[in-house]
DNA sequence: GCCAGCTGCGTCAACGTTGACGTAACAGGC
DNA sequence: GCCTGTTACGTCAACGTTGACGCAGCTGGC
């Protein structure tokens, strides 16, 4: 197993020492042309690389961040997860991830896992939103971004999207096309506090903006998936509530109110029109394609990385970066 | 910064050596009742947590491994890596994960890194199935499991799942619900020389054990997406084929099939039954629900963990694992 | 001819932990 | 009372790297 081969090993060939090797490998100045050449071949020779725990010890630097996150399933994290390994392969990080499955212990768990492997930073998504466990972490030296929540303090960080303009950009667009007949589909849960009503506040506001009437019989609730947002569709369709244009707490329902509409033997979007809500990748390639509020996840990502650098050189008080949201208009809608 | 508390610390507040505390942290004998319930204390009142790198300098074990896909939105990889997270998890070990984008050149730093961090092994789904720079790293000392691909050897193993089976199952079921006009979606691509002519030689191996003709238009090629699905079927449907039975590469595909079938007024299972290949999470929830050959991607993970482990007691030549496949019946056929 | 400053190295210690080994104190057997 | 073994520690070095510092030799200025 020829795996351990070290500085001594290059230096003893190339003659010189130890430090020397070291300084060539790092390109640190204080070594002449024909020494760099002699270490490099020899480098080659050995088929030496640097042993990152060894050097992460003393630097007390590792490259690497870690990424939390309920699930990696949805669609909707596993494009979240993608959007940030891109931007820390981007800045020249390794990522090491895991996920919670919204239990607060092993959230605890992994975050203190993450500090003993000294991570430069952790990303997270928090299970329902929690914040002590975020600053009982920052606290004791690991600096936090958190996705979707705000907070804020030393060694805590986070970028967020505003959800309630995304609403409201939905909405907007199906009044625009003439809908005035509007339901929404929305989350039961409450696995995610802060983000979760302001979607349906914005609804009931931006319905009363463009005069329109709300009554509590226009949001029904389901979990946030196709088969809920099937049966939600159904419920509204069996309820009898009159309807031309449905938004949806995320795109799964929306995929469901589809299925319902279909069976239903409603056209999408002449009989009703659909937005749906994250923009996950299937949306273009539904039938009809979905109209939808894109949260760009890779900008995210790269968010989180650049917040996680600028705490680094300051771990003080940061103010949370907000992402962009924007609708994409497609069939459906 | 009150992050870096060392044995040290604990060992001066306990009264005892740092060796002392480092026994009692890993639980090793050799200490008294009344010397651990101090040091315990101590550990507690320091908030002490053991530094994995320093200790994996020394013990060179990780406890970590590295995952590295082609890319993690599909929800094929998606689910795989959840799955393999999962078993690295109960395995006490923490994942890192890349992804290579089918970039041979990627593919190999992101091994590089991995031995660099010292991981205790990697599991890799290769780009276009590639041996070479998996030979290198598994010669080099890095442990290597390969999804998909047979290959094996010192260092170097795989985990497989019979594609052919699977394929067999999917037809066979079509034939055996009277479906006789049979037509397979398939894949353009080459970039997985070792699985995908598989599919199709036992699509037409399993027609012809069934006394059905095969001719070359029964199979239509495109790319495994929703979009080429749906291209295919609409391809199937204009050139007139006479079809009532379908078997596509991928779920993906199916999804297109569904759609092209729908928009032209066909009815699944009633005129034309369905049956899709991995039974990603999403077959479940369509309408109808597809029938899909199930590959079980948290058994995909906990075999690449236990090989992994076996390979670490024996680093010599292992026999390729092989994962069950069945078919999942569901509404679409 | 002397000193200052720079270049090109080398030496030593340290990062935080564990492996190998030593040893004082005590128990038990005969 | 002596030997043997065991328990409960401590000491020291090492893992592979980099930070801090030292120093010889050369260059250039005056």
């Amino acid at each position: 197993m020829p795996s351990g081969s070290t500085l001594h090993d290059v230096a003893a060939l190339a003659g010189v020492s130890p430090r020397t090797v070291s300084r060539v490998v790092n390109d640190e100045a204080g070594f002449g042309e024909a020494t760099r050449l002699r270490v490099l071949e020899a480098i080659e020779k050995v088929g030496y690389r640097p042993n990152m725990l060894a050097r992460a010890l003393i630097t007390r630097r590792t490259h690497t961040v870690g990424l939390v996150v309920p699930q990696m399933i949805d669609p909707f994290f596993a494009e979240l997860v993608d959007g940030v390994q891109a931007a820390a392969k981007a800045s020249g990080r390794t990522m090491i991830i895991a996920k919670h499955d919204d239990d607060l212990a092993e959230f605890d768990s992994i975050l203190e896992t993450l500090s003993s492997f000294a991570v430069d930073g952790a990303i997270v998504y928090s299970p329902r939103s929690e914040r002590g466990t975020l600053e009982k972490h920052a606290l004791r030296g690991l600096p936090v971004v958190a996705f979707g929540m705000e907070i804020s303090g030393a060694n805590l960080g986070s970028v967020l999207w505003d959800v309630s303009r995304g609403a409201e950009l939905g909405v907007e667009h199906l009044v625009r096309i003439g809908r005035r007949k509007l339901v929404m589909l929305s989350h039961t849960g409450a696995n995610n506090a802060s983000l979760l009503p302001r979607r349906e506040t914005a609804f009931r506001h931006t319905l009363q903006t463009a005069g329109l009437e709300f009554s509590e019989d226009r949001v029904v609730r389901r979990d946030p998936t196709i088969d809920g947002g099937r049966a939600a569709m159904e419920a509204v369709l069996t309820a009898g509530t009159p309807v031309d244009g449905v938004f949806t707490y995320n795109d799964a329902m929306a995929i469901g109110a589809l299925q319902a509409l279909a069976t239903a033997g409603l056209r999408v979007p002449h009989d009703v029109a659909l937005v749906g809500f994250n923009d996950i990748g299937i949306c273009s390639a539904l039938v009809p394609a979905l109209t939808s509020v894109r949260l760009d996840r890779s900008a995210i990502g790269r968010e989180a990385i650049a917040l996680l650098d600028r705490m680094r050189s300051s771990p003080d008080h940061h103010q949370p970066v907000y992402v962009d949201v924007e609708l994409i208009v497609r069939q459906s809608a």
